[in-house]
DNA sequence: TTGTTGCTTTACGTTAACGTAAACGTTACT
DNA sequence: AGTAACGTTTACGTTAACGTAAAGCAACAA
């Protein structure tokens, strides 16, 4: 029993995303995408749309592209001998740091906002 | 009772937060700071101090500095006429959107982090 | 056949956020 | 007086992450 796996074009990507095609070629041209050709054509699979994914995530987090790489090849098995795993465990743990850092900054900013969100419509009411 | 408010050089505030006086000066160049003059010397008070702590935050949640600038002016009680106080709600309103958003990320990467960290230590305990 | 639409590659342009270097002015030793 | 440490302005350089334009191929519609 063999499901068919989706498939993608590039510009089912780039309107599910809402990114532009030029942006999918550009991560291609860094090596964090691979999609495999049809003729001239791009096709992306099911695995390609979750390493798209990631980057967008990691975008949104503030990584930069290299640094989304890193991430998503810890989603890869890739080769794990020791020296790799290790250097693997170092940034997992440099990177829950820059994260806890993170979620205080959105605490803090969640805070302020609430309380001018107050600010505003009181002032709007006593208008 | 006048309590003296501190102030700080520019290498104060570079080294508590652990940026280049450069950085300092180009926020200034845009308007983001005003440290007043002592002769040549730039003089910061604590609001500029805050201030900067703002944009920092701002930088670390992926906040351009035009975004950064927004939010800062938020804190100042400014003009405030049902026009602007309105704009204002709304940007809260967005922001908080995106917040959210970016909330999920961190839990999402936290989870995967987590589960990366069980697997490369477990891999490295049978070893 | 002649568009029109959508894909392709190639390549130069752009913006943000600083880095870096030059050239100079103070204060503070020594 | 010399020089070292810190500040200043001015200005050009750099990197990431695309934008944008040119030129062309493939398929399908009128």
């Amino acid at each position: 029993m063999r499901t068919t796996m989706p498939t993608y074009t590039i510009r089912d990507l780039a309107e599910e995303f809402d990114i532009t095609t030029r942006t999918l070629r550009f991560y291609e041209e860094k090596g964090m995408l691979s999609p495999h050709r049809q003729g001239q054509l791009r096709i992306y699979n099911a695995g390609d749309r979750t390493r798209l994914k990631l980057i967008l995530r990691g975008k949104r987090l503030g990584l930069d592209l290299q640094e989304s790489s890193e991430i998503i090849a810890m989603y890869n098995p890739g080769t794990n001998n020791q020296k790799q795993l290790k250097a693997l465990l170092a940034k997992i743990g440099e990177k829950k740091i820059q994260l806890v850092r993170q979620q205080e900054d959105l605490d803090a900013m969640f805070e302020d906002l609430k309380l001018w969100e107050k600010n505003c419509t009181q002032a709007l009411s006593n208008a």
